[in-house]
DNA sequence: GAATTATATTCCCATATGGGAATATGTCAA
DNA sequence: TTGACATATTCCCATATGGGAATATAATTC
């Protein structure tokens, strides 16, 4: 199997950075025709509509026409399903930090205990 | 340019539905060998292999040899960068949430107004 | 209708994919 | 050493990518 499209999901839409820039500059604005998105990225024109369509095409934007030009908003509920993958493992790595500051205060109270020690000239991290 | 490479980010790493699998695997059991989960996603060993190479690159698990066998653990900390994304549009869909809350309250309201009006014969939805 | 503006679509290409199949590497045991 | 086991690597291929370039479609204005 190849790898899958850019469309399949919302997981897959949003690994590409331009995709991710166009959610936030929507979601600053509310609503943008893309030309202004066009401008505000600095890509070419079929560029962005391509990342739109995509945008499009896993729920996470809307278009709705306006004049002769079409004028693009967020849906940020589909980004969900990503938030609550990842809020999964909030607490893990919580408590990984909490293991690394543990570890930085025992190394502190070393220091303290046995100071400037000549040693093998390395310094720890 | 081609599509980014499924190792230039964690975005683009979880991106793939069996790689999310085998974190949420490592996240049950700390620790796994290779073979067990290729047992616990019937997927071929040189499949998972190439999947745990992928989320090494980006940082996601790490290996410790052990015997003959190679034990993977998460980091979750890695997941901090999407966790971060996504989490910045939390009021958002709260609020989407609100207004469709908001919208259900008021069609309810006006179900209790004028029941029952003979009307089209089509229901809302 | 013709010209202009805004957006989408099509065709191109270098690059990568995920899995299949086969093989290489590494580690233990006898 | 030889063999058995665990894992990684290589080669293959159909499929998709993101952007470039050019063109099509649609709406507006003259």
């Amino acid at each position: 199997m190849a790898r899958a499209p850019t469309t399949s999901d919302v997981f897959n839409a949003i690994a590409e950075p331009r995709r991710r820039q166009i959610i936030e500059l929507l979601t600053q604005h509310k609503q943008l025709a893309v030309g202004a998105i066009v401008l505000a990225l600095g890509l070419p024109q079929p560029a962005v509509s391509k990342h739109l369509g995509v945008l499009r095409e896993v729920g996470l934007v809307t278009v709705s026409k306006q004049g002769q030009s079409r004028v693009y908003e967020v849906q940020h509920e589909q980004l969900r399903s990503v938030y609550d993958w990842v809020k999964m493992f909030e607490r893990h790595w919580d408590h990984q930090l909490d293991r690394i500051r543990a570890r930085a205060e025992k190394r502190a109270l070393e220091q303290k205990t046995q100071p400037d020690l000549p040693g093998t000239g390395v310094e720890p991290v």
